[in-house]
DNA sequence: AACACGTCCTGAGCGC
DNA sequence: TGCGCTCAGGACGTGT
């Protein structure tokens, strides 16, 4: 389930493969995955040279020398490596592409929740306009408690929904929405509006911290690119309360970790300690 | 306008 | 053993 963390790994791990390369060809072998694929025979993209591997949210940005960028998204079971030509295609390996320098560049994605797709920018190191509507990057100066403070104002969505909306605050996904909330002391069902500016100081610092540290531990653990997909590296997460229900709260002991489904999604708290 | 919910997809895990 | 059901969730479109 890749969330920032994983996108900031897989796009930090394609960048020394894909920086400076040239394009020369881009084959698909299913029609679409989130949407229909259209990459075969693009121009934009057929010999154009790569200078700039990005992320924004969790997008991973493949700026090109025509003015366009390849937007990645990984969805649920997305996952890229870089391989000789010569490898066997895996199953749902959806998406290659052919560089200059004789490997290839692979997209996989088993339940094909993911994005592949081109787009134009006004430059390198510009989102496409299909982002204009993301919110600050957590790291981001401009995001803290006082950011969340004016945007939830008023706000009725649960606290967890809300930190969840991308135009909000990019790349915060169901885990790491349960884990910053348990850190910070805040149950996920309560309104936005109703917490206060002081709790969405720890929330901001918590949601900062949950994810450098996931960044961290990703980052350490994929090793060999070439044959590592990225999934190996996503268990190194030390979750709190996620996928915890009945077990212990790891910081009271007292509490138990209760589940429930909030918007169609699982949501883990310690009635004890969050409030 | 604000918010909730259905939809897409496939494999893992579970119960019988 | 094997089948069939349920669940997982990011982002967008639609409904209330």
């Amino acid at each position: 389930m890749p969330e920032l963390p994983e996108v900031e790994t897989v796009t930090n791990a394609l960048r020394p493969h894909l920086t400076g390369r040239t394009i020369l060809g881009v084959k698909t072998y299913t029609a679409k995955l989130r949407y229909p694929l259209n990459l075969e025979g693009r121009p934009e993209i057929l010999n154009q040279r790569i200078t700039k591997v990005w992320r924004r949210g969790r997008y991973c940005l493949v700026d090109l020398e025509s003015n366009h960028t390849i937007l990645v998204h990984l969805g649920m079971t997305g996952s890229c490596r870089i391989v000789a030509p010569d490898e066997p295609r895996l199953k749902h390996e959806h998406v290659v592409f052919s560089l200059d320098n004789g490997l290839q560049w692979r997209y996989k994605d088993a339940r094909k929740f993911g994005d592949v797709s081109v787009h134009p920018i006004e430059a390198t190191g510009k989102a496409p306009a299909c982002l204009d509507s993301l919110g600050p990057e957590p790291f981001d100066e401009s995001f803290d408690g006082n950011f969340l403070f004016l945007a939830a104002k008023g706000k009725k969505t649960a606290i967890k929904t809300f930190i969840m909306n991308n135009a909000i605050v990019t790349g915060v996904g169901n885990i790491y929405a349960s884990e910053s909330l348990f850190r910070a002391g805040i149950r996920p069902d309560i309104a936005a509006g109703q917490v206060s500016r002081e709790r969405l100081d720890c929330l901001a610092q918590h949601i900062r911290d949950v994810l450098a540290a996931a960044i961290k531990a990703g980052g350490t653990t994929i090793i060999d690119f070439e044959t590592v997909t990225g999934e190996e590296g996503w268990f190194s997460r030390e979750l709190q309360v996620y996928g915890r229900d009945g077990e212990a709260c790891l910081r009271c002991a007292a509490g138990v970790i209760r589940k429930f489904v909030q918007t169609g999604r699982s949501s883990y708290y310690c009635p004890n300690c969050q409030s």
